[in-house]
DNA sequence: TTCGATAGTAAAGTATCTTTACTAAAATAG
DNA sequence: CTATTTTAGTAAAGATACTTTACTATCGAA
């Protein structure tokens, strides 16, 4: 019997099978995009569902005393022609204003609208009863270690990514 | 003076600016984003740099024995002409191959190529090795404990996403 | 004052999807 | 056993979120 072959050859294959190694790759990736899910279902239930991941993204990037289309790339890591559009589509929107720079004439300064400042102010509100939510899902006396430790993580991983 | 106002209106103004409010977002999203990097740049460094994020993304969920396009679809979270799509830039590159289903034959089953296996063994190095380094990051004594909370996390966040 | 660097825009290209629409085969209802 | 509905997959076009290439206008420094 070639049973101990067969066996053997089984056990190479089973253990080719993806799902098997275990690692916090797919955990952070779960909760990361579950986190985002749950911030847009908040923004569509007041009423930002013209908004999307991008623009949501953007936002908190721009400071309430206006802030250059360079600026707002750097923060957000993409190139400066990427922010322009999304500029664009939320200008179009009506969330910010894009104003000339008094100290310098080739750049401009993007600014939020009252609706835009309104947008911030409920998305704060959003965030911290996420905040509120996480922490109490993970236990109130365990949440600022584990707080903690995931921010340490996340700098660590950037850290080791940067090399 | 109306230098309780002038404060005040700056407080709010201050308080509008969106780094302001901490939340577990922002570190989960950063750690999953590092961590994906790091996943692709050891895929580039072993030889796979003709896979893009969401090509080593798909492929662990493809069993040894073979899976269907709609099984695939429905593990990843996408339709099955997207992965239709994949699948065939995956077959281009070598990595996969499409059969007819003897079992039915609307279906078609997708299989690894001996080059699409060694791909998943070496993912397997890759995530190993990637958990080791995050071990380390955490502390060995904490990190069980930590996975544990982050899996968690992603479980109870994905069911209130539900909802 | 000239010349390289910087701020922004414009247009086209690319990756990764979804939607709509279709064919062929299988499963099920009558 | 046939008619109908469901399921597997493909095809083509559209949407989104970017990047690359290319350009203009202004700034700042030699």
């Amino acid at each position: 019997m070639a049973r101990r072959g067969k066996d053997a050859e089984q056990k190479a294959l089973e253990a080719l099978d993806a799902g098997q190694v275990e690692h916090l790759g797919v955990p952070l990736w779960r909760a990361s995009r579950a986190y985002v899910n749950l911030m847009m279902a908040g923004y569509r239930r007041l009423g930002y569902g013209d908004l999307t991941e991008s623009h949501t993204g953007l936002l908190p990037h721009l400071d309430i005393a206006g802030t250059r289309i360079t600026t707002l790339a750097e923060r957000a890591g993409l190139t400066k022609q990427a922010i322009g559009q999304m500029v664009s589509d939320l200008e179009a929107r009506g969330y910010v204003s894009r104003a000339p720079d008094p100290s310098d004439a080739r750049a401009k300064i993007v600014r939020y609208t009252s609706k835009g400042r309104r947008f911030v102010r409920d998305g704060q509100t959003i965030k911290k009863d996420l905040q509120a939510r996480c922490r109490a899902l993970v236990g109130g006396d365990k949440f600022e270690a584990f707080a903690e430790q995931l921010e340490a993580l996340a700098t660590q991983l950037e850290d080791e990514a940067a090399d």
